[in-house]
DNA sequence: AATATCTTACGAAATAAATCGTAGATTATG
DNA sequence: CATAATCTACGATTTATTTCGTAAGATATT
């Protein structure tokens, strides 16, 4: 029970480990290209936050070749939910269900999205059905 | 079209928002008091963005009787609606399912709770059935 | 090999957020 | 009325984040 802190990732941070998920291990300079297409951020700008993230165990980096490639260090999901975490505590009392509900309600989703998450429910009873007749709620 | 720029709240000051939404309109000394209950702040402290946030226009103020008394200028659906998006374009690229399947995947998630967003899933749909027949998708 | 180009490392400035101390005003109490 | 307690205003510090300039090293080009 001692394998991951996890850091918390700032904005810039969480920027750059999208273009990392999404495109894999990547250079500096793609990274900033990719960044580039959203807003106006120079070079050394996305190097030095790349370093501080090394530092922070946020990316890892291959060091063999000429020029450095990043990799993300944390997974996407995980580091999702450790957001996702926070962000309901502070912004709606730690309700997931509130927060669900105003993304619902609020964002505009399609009948298809609709009709995912009506999957995603009907899974989620049925696994709870099958867990609770031989396992307990909590085995703690 | 000229009416809510509506100021993004930093984290203290969403903080001292979810008091003035659940206790109504409030005194430094009560808001610093329900603070004090998570965590250690100092009086002046909360004083201080009170009377940032007054600038900010994110909350009013009673001048009148002895002690100010603050309340929120901001509406909490709308301003959670806000911070909301924010974070979904962030963390979750955009998409506001994939927001909620974490959420319903990762949190405890009560089976009342998953009911109730039955029931919200329910409705949603209903009324597309309902406005689509005559009414175009959005009634501006 | 000399020059230009690209890359890294690092320091430092700019900005924003949160915290607190102190002084002066106001109100309550003895 | 005098003293204590409470409250407001405000400056200043601390900490975190973002940004960029510059120098030095590595690579490519002619």
């Amino acid at each position: 029970m001692s394998e991951k802190p996890i850091p918390k990732p700032t904005d810039s941070e969480l920027e750059i480990l999208q273009v990392l998920w999404q495109h894999g291990p990547s250079t500096v300079r793609f990274v900033n290209d990719q960044l580039s297409q959203k807003r106006e951020v120079g070079y050394t700008t996305t190097l030095k936050i790349l370093q501080l993230m090394l530092d922070k165990v946020l990316v890892l980096r291959e060091d063999d070749s000429k020029t450095h490639i990043y990799r993300a260090a944390v997974r996407q999901e995980e580091t999702q939910g450790l957001l996702l975490n926070r962000f309901v505590d502070a912004t709606f009392g730690g309700s997931a269900m509130k927060l669900v509900m105003q993304a619902l309600g609020t964002r505009a989703t399609s009948a298809d999205e609709l009709a995912q998450i009506r999957g995603l429910l009907n899974e989620i009873e049925q696994q709870r059905r099958s867990t609770s007749k031989d396992e307990t709620d909590e085995p703690a």
